[in-house]
RNA sequence: CGGGGUGUAGCGUAGCCCGGUUAUCGCGCCACGUUUGGGACGUGGAGGCCGCAGGUUCGAAUCCUGCCACCCCGACCA
């Protein structure tokens, strides 16, 4: 297979899909919309769910895990949950299938159930049957549950890792006594989603609340983290609702409190999928593939020898075995591609292919030298070093490169937050230039909706730290007190 | 779910309009040899229910019908 890939500026959708399928990441698995994610691309997953968990624990969460399907009837106890979900849910409606006559599987229409089950799009139905049950008095508050799971939703239109109609995420959902508690919560975990994205997957975002119509269904308020790609548009990469007590009396979650009165909880629930590794893909990468931030590296350093004989890699292998020992101590993820069977420009591709921070090249000229030759993935560039150096050099580059990566990325991010004041400039920064638009709205839905119609922009998120400034807003001109955040997104 | 398009070897494709020997080419794969500091070269070889099912015909990759999958544009969405 050519593993060359098209060029990031010709085509940013094909660019994005071919690097995906060609750094082994992920591939379409051929049925509606599902996705294959490959082992190196869940080994990046893998890494993301180890920190995340970590931090979510180090906050106070607990795991668990509930039932893949939910009865039909949960989901009409929420009204606007419902609506929410309704048009994209997978139901199970048969248990059996038989052999037909001709010899084919056909399902079984004896086998019909009495209530369809509906394959999970989200689990907030069947988590709060289940509350209802834990839940009796102030002294069962908190519960703060989080579940890694994988769910369901019909997609009409798939992308890998940032629309398949099954995917990975984990889910946080919690309960609290108070307003107050379960609003510090959610924004807890907001700012746990935007320091994970950008100190440790080198993803710049905003933070923000989401407006009132492109709110989770059910929840009273979204805080979202909003990053932006290479190609100008938004991904919003995590969401975390503050659900106020729409869920407990759906399910009828009361609790005595300490003076013996009857209350419904509050509650939270929040996530992130495996998008983010799309996410992770459309920020770094680059003509020759995939950029990884050393944190999220399978293999942070790869080492490829270069020699003509048996001998010499044998005499190579000597001096890489104490190479590989020290990083190891260093918890340093090396790998040595002895393979006899590629040549090294073939391997340097490659690992450039599937985004390797350092490389480190060893031949014949080293072992006289005592030399290596290291390359960077972020910069492209070679420089040779001496071997008694190399653990220091490659411990602070892979902080260098986690680093550089990220201000990259945000260089390119406020380079990409333009202030419009009229509704011909926001056409025109949107058409040309993309990235977010700062621009005046008058806080209505409506206004909303036409712009998006007009334009294809949406609201990305109202920011929170905005400052207050008088304006019109670009659409109506009528009054707005402060800016909000449009983009295109995927 | 609406509009448009595509499906030929692991990948990318020619052939299809106008039906007719053994289905084209490149990459990749296998063997051997020469190579090895940026995707090597030569020689030889293997690999195809031409997406699936049905129909028209003496004869279908090619024409017709249905289904499935994928891509693009809308609507929906993490």
């Amino acid at each position: 297979m050519s593993k060359k890939l098209t060029k990031r500026s010709e085509d940013y959708s094909k660019w994005y899909n071919e690097l995906v399928v060609k750094a082994d990441l992920a591939e379409n698995s051929g049925v509606r919309g599902m996705m294959v994610i490959k082992p190196y691309g869940y080994a990046i997953w893998e890494k993301v769910q180890a920190e995340l968990d970590k931090r979510f624990k180090e906050t106070g969460h607990e795991n668990a895990y509930f039932p893949l399907l939910i009865p039909k009837s949960y989901f009409t106890k929420e009204a606007s949950h419902v609506e929410g979900f309704a048009k994209e849910c997978a139901v199970v409606t048969h248990y059996r299938l038989k052999t037909a006559d001709d010899g084919s599987i056909i399902v079984d229409e004896k086998a019909k159930l009495e209530e369809e089950l509906i394959i999970r799009p989200t689990s907030e139905t069947i988590i709060w049957d289940s509350y209802r049950k834990w839940i009796q008095s102030y002294r069962d508050l908190p519960i703060k549950i989080n579940q890694w799971a994988n769910v369901m939703r019909w997609e009409m239109r798939t992308r890998l890792f940032l629309r398949t109609a099954e995917f990975l995420w984990q889910e946080g959902h919690t309960a609290h006594a108070t307003k107050e508690e379960a609003l510090e919560e959610a924004q807890l975990m907001h700012n746990l989603y935007a320091d994970f994205l950008q100190d440790f997957m080198a993803i710049p975002v905003i933070k923000g609340e989401k407006t009132e119509n492109e709110r989770f269904g059910g929840a009273l308020n979204t805080f979202t983290i909003e990053a932006l790609m290479q190609d100008g548009k938004a991904l919003q990469a995590g969401t975390s609702h503050f659900l106020g007590q729409n869920f407990a009396k759906a399910f009828d979650v009361k609790f005595t409190t300490n003076e013996g009165k009857q209350n419904y909880v509050w509650a939270t629930s929040w996530g992130v999928t495996t998008r983010l590794i799309g996410a992770l893909v459309m920020t770094h990468s680059d003509d020759q593939g995939l950029v990884l931030p050393p944190n999220l590296a399978p293999i942070q350093v790869v080492i490829v020898p270069i020699y003509r004989n048996d001998e010499q890699l044998d005499a190579i292998t000597k001096v890489v075995n104490k190479m590989i020992i020290a990083f190891k101590e260093k918890n340093i993820s090396v790998k040595f591609d002895n393979r006899t069977t590629y040549k090294p420009g073939f391997k340097f591709a490659e690992y450039e292919l599937k985004g390797v921070p350092l490389r480190i090249a060893i031949g014949p000229k080293d072992l006289e030298n005592g030399t290596v030759e290291l390359a960077r993935r972020d910069t492209l560039t070679k420089e040779f070093v001496e071997q008694d150096n190399l653990l220091t050099k490659v411990s602070n580059l892979l902080v260098e490169i986690q680093n550089n990566l990220y201000k990259k990325a945000l260089n390119f991010r406020n380079e990409h937050i333009t202030k419009v004041n009229s509704f011909e400039e926001f056409k025109r920064v949107l058409e040309n230039k993309g990235g977010f638009i700062a621009a005046h709205w008058d806080g209505t839905i409506a206004t909303e909706k036409e712009i998006k119609k007009l334009t294809k922009a949406t609201i990305r998120c109202i920011l929170l730290d905005t400052e207050n400034e008088e304006g019109k807003c670009v659409l109506t001109g009528a009054v707005s007190k402060s800016r909000v955040l449009f983009a295109k997104a995927y």
